[in-house]
This record gives structure tokens, sequence and C-alpha cells, in this order.
DNA sequence: ACAAATTTAGACACTCTTGTCTAATTCGTC
DNA sequence: GACGAATTAGACAAGAGTGTCTAAATTTGT
């Protein structure tokens, strides 16, 4: 006979594909609408339950809002985690391989539905609880920037590039490469993909004019060759 | 005898002191709490006016919020065309020059209040009225952006750097700025003066690593005796 | 000080939303 | 097929907010 200690949680299975729709209607309508806007009979219309089941699962309105911020920082965080993982650390070639590395980046994290999401929940309701996206800034940034500057410093190691402050550089690389797409972030909007791939190869291209070692020769001819592009 | 045609609407002047004492506290509400958690109530008691006022100014809330979007849209204008007549054609010290002009620019048109508060309505409302903020993107950014390329044109010409796109020179100076800015943006807040400086002063310097003449014996002393720093 | 316009406080109808409750129904499991 | 748990639809009370209206009070210009 089944032991029904099948997952981690006691109730069925059934009940868990529920919770994941709420939170992912919740999700949307809460960035389209805001919190207070955000209406829950419609929550529940869009998620295909009843309004009843929305509060057998989370309780009330706020608490259902900082499950759908917790979840969403969590698998947002694991993108970006697993994109860190395919950083070229011994580039073949370096233009090439950062700018794949930066569409990635985008594409997988920052332009994707949750990421999308994320980000606007945070800039809409980010002051009105100071001590969820406090977690997510210590979550977030306090942890994917330090991994990324780690892996320019591995590459200024490897005489790749010419780095003072690793910190400042992956900052500095993700504002480059994001430099196009500022507009389109702002309106919520998704960038399409050559778009992302424009600001990518604009943004990457810059900061080897920075920080690329300058005597080396594939670079140097890439870059002129490039200019006519 | 004084003729009544002093401004250029109507109604006598306490009218026009009353009308954007409205719209000021309707900004910082509509920010706090979203459009739909905006209460009319409450910015009329943050106006010092009553309910009845605001609708005899303003027809409705959704009017109200037109309104206070276009004004900020124009304030912000103003003061980022102001800021750019400040741009160093002729620099002498162009690291510092340009530092100068990318604080100036921050200071005065992106962390102030009027460009906070702008920021944080196209980023929450945005999508909600299509129209009002295609019109803030044709008024700012597509205006703002060209007259700062054209900028960095006339200094490329003037033999101070060696740009082959102004205007993704111009969108990349902007990112490189504000790159440290960021998550501070995110979340709403405004930076410290000081956090304002250093992120201009450690993206002017990586942009002048990419476009700046290398060959500029003044420069080349400055980046490594700044590099001590 | 007077007259016109504006502002104010308060009451009001109306709508919308949250969160609870109940009884009926469906689903998963044995 | 039968049992128990979960889900559903709908009604419901309570509260909050918008926009209107009126009569009184205040400001403004002359």
């Amino acid at each position: 006979m089944k032991l029904h200690v099948s997952p981690d949680t006691f109730p069925p299975r059934g009940h868990e594909a529920k919770r994941l729709s709420i939170v992912d209607s919740a999700a949307a309508v809460f960035c389209r609408e805001g919190f207070a806007g955000a209406n829950i009979d419609l929550i529940a219309a869009e998620a295909g339950v009843s309004r009843q089941t929305i509060y057998n699962h989370h309780g009330d309105k706020e608490k259902l809002f900082v499950a759908v911020v917790r979840d969403l920082t969590e698998r947002c965080n694991a993108g970006i985690f697993a994109t860190i993982a395919t950083f070229p650390d011994q580039p073949k070639d370096l233009e090439a391989d950062l700018i794949g590395f930066a569409v990635r980046l985008n594409q997988n994290c920052i332009c994707n539905r949750d990421g999308k999401f994320l980000r606007k929940l945070i800039q809409t309701e980010g002051e009105r609880y100071p001590e969820l996206f406090a977690e997510w800034r210590e979550q977030g940034p306090g942890r994917t920037w330090p991994a990324i500057a780690a892996r320019f410093a591995r590459l200024a190691y490897g005489g790749y590039l010419t780095i003072e402050d690793p910190d400042v550089a992956a900052r500095q690389f993700l504002g480059l490469v994001n430099a196009e797409l500022q507009t389109t972030f702002m309106l919520g909007g998704s960038p399409r993909e050559d778009e992302v791939v424009q600001s990518a190869t604009n943004g990457v291209r810059t900061f080897l004019r920075a920080f690329g070692k300058r005597r080396s020769v594939t670079s140097a001819e890439k870059q002129s060759a490039l200019a006519n592009a």
C-alpha cells in the first residue's frame, strides 16, 4: 500500500497545483492593478478557482501578497544563479561570450514573466513593506551582484580584463548592457529579442573598450571590423 | 485701475495657489498609494483644502491624475533642459566637468521630488494610460536623449572624445553614472549626495576609459592619480 | 464695506470590496 | 461505490470610497 507521505506538505497533490495557479494569477493582477486595486474575485477568476479557495490557502489579501513576492524572489534568484553558472570563465571569444551571457541574463531573469512581475512589485509596493523588500534586497542584489563580481574578478585574474574594482565593474556591466532598455523597463514592457541583443552588443563593446586588454590583437581587429556594422 | 488680466487664467490668484497645492499633494499620495489606493479625502487633507474644491478644480479622480502627470512631466522637462544647458561644451577638465554634469542631472532632475514622483507614476500606472505615457515618452526621453547626444557629438567633434554613435554613447553615459543607484531607484528611495557623486565618478571614469582620447596626458595622469583614492 | 465668487463642512446615495458563513458538490483514495 | 477532504457558488454584513448636493462661511476685488 502507498503511504501518502509523497511530497512534503500534508494535503494531496491537486492542492499544490491550485496554490501555484493562485499565486501566478495573483502576481499578474497585483502587477496590473497595484495592491489596492487588485480584486480578489478577479484573481480567483483568472486562477480558475473560487474566492473561498484563496482564503482557505492564504488567509487574507496581505498574506497572499507576501506569498507572491516570496515565490517570485525565490524563482528569480534560482534563475539568476543558474545563468551566472554559464558565465564565460575561460572565454574563446570574449566579446561574443559576454554578449551571450548578457542576453541570457536579460532573457531568462529580467525580461521573463517572473522578473518583470517582481521588478514591478518592488517598484510599486516596496515602500509599503520595508522588511519584505529588505529581504529581497539581501537575497537578490545582495547575493547576485557579488557573485557576478567574483566572475569578473576571475576574468581579470586570468588576464582577460583590466579591472580595479570588480564590484564596480559588475554594476557597470549591468548598467551598460541594459542602457538601451531603460524606457521599456520603465513602462513595464518586454523588449523584443533583437533590442536585447542590440543593447547587450553595444554595452559589451563599450565595456571592453574600457576594461579589455588593449594589446589583444583579436579584440582590436574585432572592434575595427565591427565599427562598420 | 488694474485690469484683471494678470496671469493667463481667468479666476483670481488664490485659485492657482490652491490648484498647485492640490496637484502637489495628489502627486505624493498617488505615488505612495497607487491610483486605486489614493484617497481623495486624504489628498484634500494634505493639500489643506476641502474635498469639494478638488472636484471643482479637476472634475474627478482620473482627470486629477492626468493633470498630475502632465504637470510633473512639464516641470521635469524644464529642469532637464536647464541642466543640459550646463553641459561642458569646452571642458577645462573633462573628467571633472562630466562628473559635475552627471551629478547636477541626478540631483536636479532625477532624484528631486518631481523626478522621483514622475518616475514612480510612470512605473506604476504606465500601462493603464498608454496615450498619456506615450506623450511622456515623446516629450521626455524622446527630446532629452537626443539633446544630450548632440552635446556628446559636439565634444567628439571638438576632439575631446572618440565616439561612433552619439545616441548610444549618451544612453550608455546615463546607464553608467546611475549604475550604482539602481537598487535605490527601484525601491523609490533617494540616494544620498555622496552616493550620487560616487556613482557619477565611477561612471564617468569608465566612460572616459572607453571613449576618452587615450593620448591625452592630463587624463592619463588623472586616472592613475585617482586610482589610489 | 459690499457684492460676487470661491471654499467649506457635512450629509447623502451609490457602488465596490473584503472576509465570513453555509450548504451543496466534486475530487481523490481506498 | 463509499468515505472524507477539499472546492464551489452564493448570500451576507460591514466598511470604505467616489461623486453630488446644499447651505453657510470665507475670501477677493473694488
